[in-house]
DNA sequence: TTGAAAGCGCTACCAC
DNA sequence: GTGGTAGCGCTTTCAA
């Protein structure tokens, strides 16, 4: 006999036919009782597992999604493919999964060779090179659906997982006025991710609802966020009139940024406030401890996994639906605090 | 026409059959080089790609790997993922990650959903609840070859990747000793975990052969690591004589133990040295800085899936092989300087 | 209630 | 060089 027994070995032991056995198995209305019970029972014995290769093959379904982060070594994609495989492995699914490493064309190869082994649907989140999604309009023509989160893009006609960054940011924004900064500095990455630009928006227009006009001086973009960051904090501390708050579009620039800050004894937050984006658990340890926008990681993994797993079971047409999570504005010791302000009016 | 095109529509449409265009698809010698040609730009332009799941049923292979870590979003885990993965992809693999979540029952499961997904090969890292590894006898009984890495155990005779524990820790807790440490406390995890008990022997000896006897009062193991590692600080504070330093199995021990510590206005490391590890990247920044044990995860990650390709691609027969890689003391500010000693004596 | 047979898409054997 | 065919393991008509 083979190493795992298949339908086939059954139906001879029993002296039935492969058709009752796999009826049997499935637990088909038409299959008297005492047949099914012989047939579970060697099944059992037997240890017996449907082939899923097969089953795929007839069927033209894998049960199995695709996952493209752009790291997976960064705790907030990590935390998102956790909620992803618990929830898929519980509705039957299993992940597969690849990373983009932020370059367009690494994500491309991923989602072709994801494509090509034939998942049943795509869950991904853009790199920051990507500009273009033709390789996931591909896909969709071959009626495999896609879901974006947290990197969305707004071409494209599919659900999407998000998070208001916009909003969270004009509120972290908001809050650094608040506390009394009147000079707030922005660090980030490029506009054409399209969450940069939110956050950024975000910034801009907290800060002219305040009145406070931003000077182009004080808005720096990062192309290479693990070392430009140091440069454009001196460049900011250089600035005639230095900025007394910096919002970062994340928290490792923020960590880079209060790096730098340090260094130069800038106190945090007295002289400078600083705030984060993203919640990573370091910001909770550094000292001071970052003010920042916590996202629900876990709980947006969960969602696209859950939008995708719908819209393959869904029988009926099906209408693209964006899940927005909200965020939380968790205020530590790199900004002032709120009653300084009231103290000093 | 299907969605997707088959070899069957390229034959029809060349008149030829099945056969060769599959043949020349595979760049078969003995296809004429303009029949080759023919099908080559068919296939292309229809955009072809073969049916990875009726080339799996025929050949028995799927080319994936499916791997259990304990918790896909510690840092330590994600990070050997991201090794595999890219490895993996690098030689045509794809893999497919679930998580046991420390628990026994989840590890069963992930194991069991993994191989009726018909994996080549399965790469695991014990949850910390896992005595027994029948599941995983069960796979290897099936052909399944598996890896461990990690969290590996004694009786099982398969390929495993580790780093040496107890040499680790053994010369942590040297390095302790040589900094003028006399009372060197453990906190840890249970020790029916081998990597735990290697690291708690690493300990044990490194005392001894500096002719310091350990004190029982000084060991003390925890079951969630989350909390009691909290009141097993408390505990060692409470000691007639208290320990002068804090050995702990990992980096969020660490964490938790130096939280205690600075709460009871305790002087790290002028009072009690704390050492950590793993390297997680929070070591780096809380204050004061961690000195901890580095594991090169990335690289774990990627023998390991070297490891079970090579096992998956070799025709001869196997030998498993264990590959220790090595760790690293990563001095930083949480321990007392060396010099201090050279100073004193 | 059960069985025979076709077919999912591919590859490999054997024949020509 | 090329084609016919069987078969990987399963499900699902259709017929009995």
């Amino acid at each position: 006999m083979r190493i795992l027994p298949t339908i086939e070995d059954i139906a001879e032991a029993l002296h039935l036919s492969k058709a009752t056995v796999s009826r049997a198995l499935r637990d088909h209305p038409d299959v008297s009782p005492e047949t099914k019970r012989a047939v579970v029972a060697l099944a059992k014995k037997l240890n017996y597992e449907p082939n899923r290769l097969a089953q795929s093959l007839r069927s033209h379904k894998t049960n199995t999604i695709g996952v493209v982060v752009p790291e997976i070594a960064m705790h907030f994609f990590s935390s998102t493919l956790s909620g992803m495989q618990e929830y898929a492995l519980r509705h039957d699914y299993i992940i597969m999964v690849c990373q983009s490493m932020e370059s367009y064309q690494h994500e491309k190869i991923s989602v072709h060779k994801l494509a090509s082994n034939r998942v049943d649907g795509l869950l991904i989140s853009l790199s920051s090179e990507t500009r273009k999604v033709d390789h996931l309009r591909q896909l969709i023509e071959k009626k495999i659906p896609v879901v974006l989160f947290d990197r969305v893009c707004d071409d494209l006609d599919v659900s999407k997982v998000t998070v208001n960054d916009y909003e969270a940011a004009f509120k972290a924004v908001e809050y650094l006025v608040k506390t009394g900064c009147k000079r707030v500095a922005y660090v980030g990455g490029p506009r054409d991710l399209y969450i940069n630009a939110q956050r950024e928006q975000g910034y801009l227009d907290a800060l002219r609802r305040s009145n406070i006009a931003p000077s182009e001086d004080w808005i720096i973009h990062c192309k290479d966020l693990h070392t430009e960051p140091l440069t454009a904090t001196r460049q900011l501390l250089d600035l005639p009139h230095t900025p007394d708050a910096i919002f970062c579009m994340n928290d490792p620039i923020a960590i880079l940024v209060m790096q730098v800050l340090k260094e130069q004894c800038v106190r945090i937050p007295d002289d400078i406030s600083v705030i984060g984006f993203t919640n990573e658990p370091v910001s909770n340890f550094i000292e001071p401890s970052l003010t920042t926008v916590s996202q629900p990681s876990y709980e947006m993994g969960k969602t696209a996994a859950q939008l995708i797993i719908e819209q393959l079971e869904r029988t009926a047409s099906f209408t693209p639906v964006t899940r927005e999570l909200s965020t939380e504005l968790i205020i530590r010791n790199s900004t002032r605090k709120l009653y300084r302000k009231v103290l000093e009016t």
